[in-house]
This record gives structure tokens, sequence and C-alpha cells, in this order.
DNA sequence: GTGGTCTAGACCACT
DNA sequence: GTGGTCTAGACCACC
């Protein structure tokens, strides 16, 4: 099982990007229980400790709950899920408009160039 | 002289990135000299074997033209330039796209974001 | 229901201390029969097993006297209460007093702080 | 080199304290550097990555300041030590207080007790 | 040499 | 079986 991780970026981000989008999509419900550590390294191809690193770094920041010898749980912190995603999107679409911008695109050109763009 | 580049990349990277930018939005124009590996390591608060890595990568894929002992130039080639200018732009809107529908946005959701976005 | 215990100590560490407060603090007295273990488990929030652990300790150095299918009763040693209590606090004071200095605290300095301490 | 840790507590807190207590007590002042990561290693008889986490946690909280490839400085900022001083004394304090009530002890008998006992 | 990341594999306490 | 900690040892980018 071999992992497919971008050898440029800690894994351990990767991991917490691919669960982070995990919340978002709904595939991992608000209080859902989260795959065990063994499981999601497993799953990813990667080693415990690297797991274990991403998601006490998903617990800090309040997306994540742990509950020793339980498991973790998606936390119901709607305040907590909404305010991350809209971090995240935000910061997305901040930084892709400001590297087009940088391109010398105008904000016309990008939003036409979208719509032209193949959705696959 | 602090240099402001994410840890988390490969500094050269971002300075091939950096470089480029500075070529399409025009503030180093076709035949133009670039400075030099020095400077531009001052410049960016960078090792000068970090630029130089960054520029013989530029080099390779045609973007500059180096003169032993003379400088750097950006090309003439305006087929290249071009084509390097499409890569990039479709590239950077395929992977935002990718990425925003992984969160669960559609298109319009995504427009309607851009157009809302306040340009700094 | 939930515990409140430091999950970097063992538990049973914790519910023996608990315990012999009780005693000192007289709310469990000389030869009183104190609650079964399942009824600490469900006081503390705790598995039976982790109870059993800590009594077996305070028969062990004598606090407790265990008597086969009845019950456990607080030792009648009056010897045995004041050698612990005073081994206990002595023991409090002087770790107490040595992670002050370590920090670089004068005892007058101590001694003031403590005053100068709400007591809630 | 053995270390003397106390086997009921995570290393890595007790690395965190140890060096909290050098940087109160002057050992380590604003802006010294701090021995490497491997160094303390050795000194600790302890495995790297336990004084990693254990770094990586006080720069968290700012006492330390990581420069990559560089190495770790006790933060310049005096407000972040002082208050982190004045939580871990309060602290101290405090925990010693409540525990010395609840076997039994008035203040005045505390500070009796502490005036009687021996500095070695 | 320095901090940062990672693997492989182990032990522990608790459920 | 679960999270948490730890060791031993490795590789990397950067200075």
């Amino acid at each position: 099982m071999k992992n497919n991780f971008d050898p440029n970026l800690p894994i351990y981000l990767q991991v917490m990007d691919e669960i982070k989008r995990n919340i978002f999509n709904k595939m991992y419900q608000m209080g859902d229980k989260i795959p065990s550590v063994r499981e999601l390294a497993l799953m990813y191809g990667v080693n415990p400790n690297t797991i274990q690193k991403a998601l006490s770094e998903l617990e800090r920041n309040g997306l994540l709950r742990g509950e020793r010898a339980v498991g973790r749980y998606v936390t119901e912190d709607e305040t907590i899920l909404k305010k991350e995603m809209e971090t995240i999107t935000r910061d997305m679409i901040g930084t892709f408009l400001k590297e087009m911008f940088n391109l010398g695109f105008t904000k016309e050109e990008i939003i036409n160039a979208i719509k032209e763009t193949e959705v696959k």
C-alpha cells in the first residue's frame, strides 16, 4: 500500500488537510467517530506516529475531540466548524486571486476562465 | 534580512514562482537581463545556492537564457512564454477548482464568492 | 459520568490520595467502614479495578483494614495514622519548598506569597 | 547516562518544566541560545524526539523562539516571561494550599510548618 | 551542526 | 482495541 503524498510538504499537514476536507464535505459528520490512528495509518500508507501528530494538531484547534482509550470524534461545536470552514475557503480564494492578479489577470478574466474550464 | 518564504516548501521552488510571476507580469520583459545571483540572493534574503538552483531550473525549461560570465536573460521566444503562461494558469485554475469542489462548492458558488471578495 | 483526574498520572494513585485526604480530614473516621469498591467506582467515575488497586495499596501500608466479604475499615491504630499524616505533610512541604527555591524564591518571599493568597 | 525522571509523568512534560525552571532562575537568560535538541537529549539521557516535543511545546506557548537550522532562543518578550512565571508560581502555591487545607491545616499552621522546615 | 519530519516497532493505562 | 508516549535511528533542507 503506497501513499501518494506530495513529497514537498510534510505528510502530517497533508493528512490534516485531508481530514479537514472529509469533515467539511460531510464524509465525517458532526459527532462521528473517525477511524483510529492505526486504521488511518493503514489507509494512508503512513506511520501511526505521523497520523498521531496530524490528529493531535486537529484536536488542538478544536476540530476533533479525543477520548482516551475510546476514540476521536468530530467536534459538535458548530461555531468552530463554521469558522474553520470559512477561514479555509477565504484563504483558498484569497491566495488564488492574489496569484492570478500577480500574473496580470483581472477579476472578469478570471471568472471567464473558470466558466470555460471543463469540470471533470 | 528576513525572507518570508513558506518553510514547508523548498525555497528554490518559491523563488522560481516569484521570478516566473515577474516575467509574466512584465516586470522582467522579453530579452531583459535579470539581476545577478548575488543580487537576487540579497533581495530575497536567501542563500545564493538556492537562487542558482532556481535559475538553472528556469533555464532548463526555456524561460531564461544564460550567457556565461555575462548574465541571464528572459527568453525572447514568444511561443515558450505563451505556453508557460498557459500551462501555469490552467494548472492554477484547475487545482483551485478541484479543491473547492472537494469542499462541496459548485461552480456558481465559487464564482459568486470571487465576485464578493474584496480586491486589495 | 465524567471523572476529573489528571490523565497524566495513574488514576489509582490519585484515588489513593483522595481517600487518604478523606481519612486525614476526618470525613472517614477511625474504624469507619468506607464505601464499597462498586460505590467508589461510581462516585469517582472510574473502573472498579482501579479502585481495587488503590484500596489494596492502602491496605498494604496499613491505613485500611479489609475484612473478607464484609468491607474495608479505616485503621484504628493511631500510630499508623499519625505517622502517615506526618510523612505526607512533610513530603508536601518539602517538595513545595524545593520547587519554589528552584524558581529563585526565598523562604520569606514564599511566606509572604502564601499570606497574600486568597483562601476560597 | 541514565535519566532520573518520574516514570508516572510523561518525560516531555518534565523536560518542559525543567527548562522553564532554568529560564525562570536565569540559568538561561532572555535571548540566550539554549542547547540543541541533540545536546539536551544527551544531557537528559532521553531520545531526541522527546526533547523535540518538549521544545516545540515551549515554542507554542511563546517561551522559546526557534530558528530553523540555527537554534532555539529564550524569548525576549518580558510580558510572556512574566506571565508564565506568575501563572506557574500561582499554580504551585494554589495547589499546595488547597491540598494542605484538605488535610485540615490552617494558613497559620502551614506558615509555621514552613518556618520550622530545614533548608538544605 | 541545527531543527523538522518520518519510520518501525514497542510499552502502557484504560475501556 | 484505543490513544499516548517513547526509543533508535534515519533523511532532509538550510546555514
